[in-house]
DNA sequence: AACTTGATTTTTGTATACAAAAATTCCAGT
DNA sequence: ACTGGAATTTTTGTATACAAAAATCAAGTT
């Protein structure tokens, strides 16, 4: 994803990754605005190359932008959420399936070292780049099927999800589960037991969405306590 | 997608709407450039909203975008496909197979509409809509499966093949067994037969894609021959 | 305190201008 | 006829200016 020629990079393509690395690392909050003034000025450039970006983050699902009032980090629902974590099961078991009998000493080498940065990621805290790694790592077990428009469609959908799923990790503690799935996922590849992988990443994946569903009840039950609260003060 | 609102649409979003139709439909070939300002001065505005939309556009996959060498309309590599394809079969049964037991008559009823009309389109030799109506005609089965963020996804995914199948339909005189099969699947759909609805459209798909290799293999074989011919006649 | 209205400011959408890159044309030499 | 280089034209990328829409602020009324 970074510019890797010598051929200078167009503001718009600097814009784009730019403001799409800053919502994936959650630099705003869901629903935060994204002023277009603001940016340009931050990254040293006119509105133009910014509402391009802008474009093209919304057609990703990153950004919405609203009609004359501008664009804000796109929110989703407990149930879109849930929808889009179906689809990455079954996108993503699939793909799996078919990678394990081609995966090679380097791809599980890499998945490896992903995993190892991402448990220190989970121990430092470092929440910014659990989505990233998390990302990182799955695609890694996934590229030796060599379906690269499939994996574009997996990393759109990680784009969109982990923002929740690290919140999730992060609010719950669910940090020594998703380390302890990651490392016997990688196992699996590593067996070959192409069956059983997948059958675990489905869990695994269904795992992260239990635990939402059971947070976002959790946030439910919290928020009318805060309400009673605030009536009583106001 | 059209605008059902008073308020005035941007001409950014005008100019995405009538360019993506204008793809979907045909208008352009594979490959084809689109130039910034012919197509401003076709829609009546500058160039600034159409850049906008080529933006959005190229994170749909419809068009590819050169830095300094402009936008051409995408083309796929028959892998690619194929790969869209089997992803299209994935997202696709598994969503009939939610949608089948909680569609109305009414939804019924809107995709045997739209079949007439596919058949019509068909018989007419209209291959502008062919695409648009195979994409209708499936979505209109799906959506009482109440998965909007998928059937988006699945949306998407006929954007960018049916051009492909529209085409191989066209060159193969497929007429008659997409039609078939398009009944066939209603009649499954009708009858509230959720597994056998689902295992016929994923065979009704990889159809379509085996249709597709076959017609790519003869393009191959045929093409060498032109090239003799030419080289005799230069 | 809440609401309304008008004025002002901020933000967005778009057109125009300009610079840079790419494509095309032209011309001279072989 | 072909090639290479220069000149010209076309196209793209971006900044600036302007108009319109939305947000904010201030004053008055209930």
């Amino acid at each position: 994803m970074n510019n890797v020629n010598d051929t200078p990079q167009s503001l718009t393509t600097t814009a784009t990754e730019s403001i799409r690395q800053r919502i994936l690392t959650g630099e705003w909050a869901d629903g935060g605005q994204l002023r277009q003034d603001a940016l340009a000025r931050e990254l040293g450039m006119s509105r133009v190359p910014i509402r391009e970006a802008l474009r093209q983050l919304e057609a990703e699902g990153l950004v919405t932008i609203v009609e004359n009032r501008g664009a804000v980090v796109t929110q989703l629902s407990l149930p879109e959420i849930v929808e889009l974590l179906r689809v990455r099961v079954l996108l993503e078991c699939d793909v799996l399936l078919e990678a394990i009998p081609r995966q090679t000493a380097a791809d599980i080498a890499e998945a490896g070292q992903l995993l190892a940065e991402f448990e220190q990621a989970l121990d430092h805290r470092d929440v910014a780049s659990w989505g990233v790694l998390n990302a990182r790592f799955h695609l890694a077990l996934y590229r030796a099927a060599e379906r690269p428009q499939t994996l574009a469609i997996i990393e759109q959908l990680h784009n969109r999800t982990d923002r929740y799923t690290r919140m999730q990790i992060l609010l719950t503690d669910f940090n020594d589960r998703a380390h302890r799935e990651h490392n016997q996922l990688l196992a699996l590849c590593q067996a070959k037991d192409a069956i059983s992988a997948a059958a675990f990443l489905r869990a695994h994946i269904l795992h992260a969405e239990e635990a939402l569903e059971a947070w976002y009840r959790e946030q439910a039950l919290a928020k009318p306590a805060k309400r009673g609260r605030k009536r009583k003060d106001g």
